[in-house]
RNA sequence: GGCUGAUUGGUCAAGCGGUUAAGACGCCGCCCUCUCACGGCGGAAACAGGGGUUCGAUUCCCCUAUCAGCUGCCA
């Protein structure tokens, strides 16, 4: 039998990492099997839509490949189900009451305020309460009346309160839980929408959902949707509850954590592949010990049984060395095409931005990195005379001023002023002092960029900023050392 | 509080009764080198604790601790 699986957000805001790792295993377990993978947004809580969330999420899944394979749409293309309009076909109250039928679930008429003289105990600030069951006591004809009467309703599910429920996950086994641990969950709210709890079943059986994916935080209410499935005699689906990943203090994400959204992350110059490849391997491990794998790669490789049951910690470092593994291994053009806007934002003058953006490719994690990278190109920054000192070059202020003056005429007569040509003059210094190259260079390189670490060495520098801004710059060196 | 689950270096993780307990990120050192980075080599660093079971437990069972999730007319 085809896989099935889908990803099923509620459009409430960004997606995050946690949501997005969803949504890829949910699309790798179904295409590592040639299976088919759906978008269900899930928004039957009316209150907390969020404008534009749905574009957002579609936005995301198409940014990270993960395309979903079918559901309806206007303009006769794919589109995600939406269970608002599933609402309209009366598809869930149907179900509800084929469920009070057999006794599975029942009316219940109490408002607010009964409901909340049944909370007891508070936990951390919130009320614990369980139903009652008051309603299920009604009898026919008070429920008729109450219907006929107009009188607001919700139904819940009848969960006896003895005995046990069990249902089997991929990953963590058999879990079973006393009846008397579950309460009457609510099905169809008094708005007439079905709850998450309740659609999801009915979705995901009417949908063929061969394995259901999802967040480890369903795991305490999947005997109640076990239930479900047993009352109306359906075949439970394969369930595959995945560990959460939380922030460095093993919190679980959340939107105030920051930083955590893939739209975030794109911000921050990370590029789509490297995230998507980054959080595979937060909860599952190939069983080699590659890292880096595409997403054709992940879905030949991905086995679901080998997705693990702690939670794990987003570390962005990580994160940054798998985006620069990335970076490194892009063709220069594609490279180039993302690097531009960077390079940029430091340099206006007529620079070979071509040549720059070649020493910066192997030293960036994300493009943001580029431009105090080569700032100084541009201008030459304020810098002080300790800089010269070296101890491994062997260098200190006077040497260096030594070495400064002595190669000021030389750079002066000097007509060629490519890489090869200046490398030429500056060794042969070397070799006629007997020196170290190191001896001669660092003070250069200092004098032309200002700065303790540069994307490139004195030579090419030089080259990159031409002779009358390298005489400058030596010149000002030398003043700098002078004073010193 | 109750229920459910998880627990291998700082982090991601392999391991599925017998291993010198992999690998990666990060960190440190060395090499390469016109600085840094890249690359190469090496190093420090872990089975939460206690009981069992077993000839033998990181691996199986129980207890404790810690953490997490759930405990909504949210999903």
């Amino acid at each position: 039998m085809k896989i099935r699986t889908r990803y099923a957000p509620s459009p409430t805001g960004k997606m995050h990492v946690g949501n997005l790792r969803s949504a890829l295993y949910e699309f790798l377990v179904a295409k590592h099997d040639g299976g088919d993978f759906m978008l269900r947004i899930e928004d039957t809580d009316q209150e907390r839509f969020v404008e534009g969330a749905v574009e957002l999420i579609n936005r995301t899944l198409a940014q990270t490949g993960l395309i979903y394979d079918e559901g309806p749409d206007k303009d006769g293309g794919v589109g995600p189900y939406v269970q608002s309009e599933r609402v309209k076909t009366g598809i869930y109250m149907k179900y509800a009451k084929e469920l009070i039928e057999k006794g599975e679930a029942y009316y219940c008429f109490c408002d607010k305020e009964r409901l909340a003289s049944l909370k007891t105990e508070v936990v951390e600030g919130k009320e614990i309460c369980m139903y009652d069951k008051h309603c299920l006591g009604l009898s026919k004809e008070e429920v008729e009346a109450n219907l006929a009467a107009g009188k607001p309703y919700v139904i819940r599910q009848n969960i006896p309160n003895e005995g046990t429920t069990t249902f089997v996950d991929e990953l963590y086994g058999e879990i079973t839980v006393d009846n008397a641990e579950l309460d009457d969950m609510i099905l169809i709210k008094s708005d007439g929408y079905p709850t998450y709890n309740f659609a999801n079943v009915v979705d995901d059986h009417t949908m063929n959902i061969t394995h259901v994916v999802r967040g480890n935080e369903y795991i305490s209410s999947s005997p109640k949707y076990q239930r479900l499935y047993d009352a109306f005699g359906w075949k439970s689906p394969v369930y595959i509850h995945l560990p959460l990943i939380t922030d460095e203090n093993h919190k679980k994400l959340s939107k105030r954590s920051g930083h955590s959204s893939f739209e975030d992350l794109m911000e921050q110059g990370f590029v789509a592949e490297a995230v998507v490849n980054y959080i595979a391997l937060l909860g599952w491990s190939p069983e080699d010990n590659r890292e880096i794998f595409s997403l054709e790669e992940l879905i030949k490789e991905f086995d679901y049984h080998r997705i693990s049951k702690s939670p794990a910690v987003f570390d962005i470092v990580k994160l940054r060395w798998m985006n620069g593994e990335y970076i490194k291994a892009m063709d220069f053009d594609s490279f180039y095409e993302k690097a531009e806007v960077y390079l940029k934002k430091a340099l206006t003058k007529d620079f070979d931005l071509k040549k720059i953006a070649n020493m910066v490719k192997t030293r960036i994690e994300v493009f943001p990195d580029i431009p105090e990278l080569v700032d100084f190109f541009e201008e030459l920054p304020e810098y002080s005379p300790e800089m010269y000192t070296h101890k491994k070059m062997k260098t200190n202020s006077e040497t260096s001023l030594q070495v400064l003056r002595d190669m000021l005429p030389i750079l002066e007569a000097q007509e060629d002023y490519s890489n090869d040509g200046l490398y030429a003059t500056l060794t042969k210094y070397v070799e006629e002092k007997g020196v170290k190259n190191g001896y001669v260079m660092w003070p250069i390189r200092t004098a032309v960029s200002g700065k303790q670490m540069t994307p490139a060495g004195a030579t090419e520098i030089m080259e990159i900023i031409g002779k009358d801004e390298t005489l400058r710059r030596i010149r000002k060196g030398i003043e700098l050392l002078e004073q010193a």
